[in-house]
DNA sequence: ACCGTTCTTTGAACGTGTTCAAAACCTGCG
DNA sequence: CGCAGGTTTTGAACACGTTCAAAGAACGGT
C-alpha cells in the first residue's frame, strides 16, 4: 500500500464520504449543493456524460472546490448510495408493517429497493462498476467501515426478526442471516444492473420467484437430516464470507472445526 | 442504443476483440506486438499505471496505431482473458486426469484457475471491474457471444461428466450444472479479486472448503424429499439466470411452471 | 484594530484516454 | 513507371479527471 491511488489528499479521515466533518455549518451547505447538483446531472445525463466542470458550474462553484469536498468523482456516488440506503430502509419498514410471512417481508424489502433505485438505474450501473473495484473505498465488500451497509443489514435483521420464521430458528442462524440476506440483495442488484427490460420488470419477477425459495431453504435448515450440511455451510460462511465484508459474528465461539475435511492432498503441480 | 459508447469506429465487426481480421498477415503481427507489450506492462506496472503512450512507445508504434487495432484500452483486457481461459482449460484437463471424485475434480478446476491467474492478480482486479459494467462488451455476463465463456463452461461440463456423480443425476440437472459451476467460478473470482493474502491463500482455502459442500448439495438433490424444492430452483435458474448469460437450455421443453406460486398479490404502493 | 491560524475557494496546469485528418505504405493495373 | 484504391501509421489536438500553489474569508486572541 506504499503508493496509494488516492492518498488522503485533504485532512479527510472521518467518513469515507470525502472529507472530515467541518466545524461551521456553512460549508456543509456548499457540500450539499455540490452533491445535489451532481445527483441531478447524473440522473439527467448519466454518469459519464456529466463532467466535473459541469457539476461545478451548475453548482456555482469552481472545479477545485468540488474536489475540496469530494476526493474524486466517484466519491459523489458514495453520497448517493448513503442517501438511497436510508430512503430504502424507511420505505421498506413502512411497507412491511403488519406483514408476518417471512417470504413476503423479504419480497417487500427487495422490491422496495428496486423502487428506490429505479430512477437511478442507468447511473447505478456505474456505481456497481465502482463497487467491484477492491481498491475503491466505495466498495461495499472491501470497505469494512461502510456506514450504509450497517443500515442495510439492520433492515434485513428486522425483516427476519419480525417475521413468523424468527422464533423457529436457533441463535446462530439468526446471527448469520441478516448478512446473508444482504448478500441476497447484492445478487438482486447485480441482476438489476444488467436488466434492460422496461421498469426492470424481469428483476421484479426474479425477486418474486426467488424469495419463496429462500424462505423454504431457511425453513428446511431446521430439520435433523441437514444438520451436518447446515453446520458446514455455517462454518464456511462464518470463516470466509462474513470476515471479508467486515463482520466478526459470534465472537464467543473460538473457531470451530479446526481441520474441516482434513487430508485430501492433491498433487499441486509447479506451474508451467 | 442510439448513442453508443463506442460506435464501431473502424470497420470492426468480427470479433469483439477490437477489429476485423485483416487480409495480410503483416498487420496481425503488429497487433500481436501491441497486445504482448500491453500484457507485459500490465503485469509489470499494473493497469492504471500503464499508459497507452507507454504501450505504443514500447511496442515501437504510434499511439494512434494502437487504437487502430484495439478500440480502447479495455479491449486489450479481452486479449488477456481469452488467452488465460484457454490456458486454464488445458491446465485443468491435465490435472484432472484419472480423478473421479466430483468434489476433487471441481477443486482441481478452480485451483487451476487460481494458478493460471496468479501473476495477473493485481491487474485482473481491473478486469473484474470492467466485467461488472453492463455497457462493456467485455462483460462475461451481458455479452452473449463471449467466446471465452463457452470454453469455460465446456470445461465444467467435463468436470461433471467424467466424475462419479454424472451417472447418478437426471438429464435436466446435467444440462444445468455446467453453467452453474461456471457461476461458482465467478464467485470464486469475486472472492479472489478482493483477496489480499499472500498467494491468495485465503481464496485457495475457500475453494478447498466450498467444493465438498457443493458436491454434497448436488448429491442430496436426488432425494425424494427435495423434489419440489429442486424443481422450483431449477425453474428459477432456467428462466432467470441462464437466459441472462446467453443460454437457452433445454430447448425441447416449453416453459414449464407457467404460474409458479401464483396469487400472493402484495399492495404495491405507488412510489412517492 | 491588528495579526496568526485555519478553513474555504479559485483557476491555471498536468497527465491521460481517445479522436481524426492527413501522410505513408502497399498492391495491382495500364 | 505512374497512378488509383485500399490499408496502415502518424502525431497533434481535444476533453476530461485531477492537482496545487496561491488567494480570500472567518475567527479568536491580544
Amino acid at each position: 500500500m506504499e503508493d496509494n491511488k488516492r492518498g488522503a489528499a485533504a485532512a479527510a479521515e472521518e467518513l469515507p464520504g470525502g472529507r472530515a466533518l467541518p466545524k461551521t455549518g456553512k460549508s456543509e451547505q456548499t457540500r450539499a449543493v455540490i452533491l445535489d447538483t451532481a445527483m441531478r446531472l447524473f440522473r439527467e445525463r448519466g454518469y459519464d456524460k456529466t463532467t466535473m466542470r459541469a457539476i461545478a458550474t451548475e453548482a456555482g462553484v469552481s472545479v477545485g472546490n468540488a474536489y475540496y469536498y469530494f476526493e474524486s468523482k466517484e466519491f459523489l456516488i458514495q453520497g448517493f448510495y448513503d442517501q438511497m440506503t436510508h430512503e430504502h430502509a424507511r420505505a421498506a419498514a413502512v411497507r412491511m408493517e403488519g406483514v408476518r410471512d417471512f417470504a413476503e417481508r423479504l419480497d417487500i424489502a427487495l422490491t422496495a429497493w428496486l423502487d428506490c433505485a429505479a430512477e437511478y438505474h442507468e447511473f447505478a450501473a456505474q456505481f456497481f462498476r465502482t463497487a467491484a473495484d477492491p481498491d475503491s473505498s466505495l466498495s461495499p465488500f472491501s470497505n469494512e467501515s461502510h456506514p450504509a451497509r450497517a443500515t442495510a443489514v439492520a433492515l434485513f435483521r428486522d425483516v427476519l426478526m419480525d417475521s413468523d420464521l424468527a422464533p423457529k430458528l436457533d441463535a446462530e442462524l439468526t446471527e448469520l442471516l441478516p448478512d446473508l440476506l444482504w448478500l441476497h440483495l447484492m445478487v438482486v442488484v447485480l441482476y438489476w444492473v444488467f436488466d434492460r427490460t422496461p421498469d426492470t420488470a424481469r428483476t421484479r419477477e426474479f425477486v418474486r420467484r426467488s424469495t419463496p425459495l429462500t424462505a423454504r431453504v431457511i425453513a428446511l435448515s431446521r430439520y435433523r437430516a441437514f444438520r451436518p450440511l447446515v453446520r458446514d455451510a455455517k462454518g464456511l460462511i462464518q470463516d470466509f464470507i462474513l470476515p471479508t465484508i467486515g463482520r466478526t459474528p459470534l465472537p464467543d465461539r473460538p473457531t470451530s472445526t479446526p481441520a474441516p475435511t482434513s487430508r485430501r492432498r492433491k498433487p499441486r503441480k509447479s506451474a508451467t
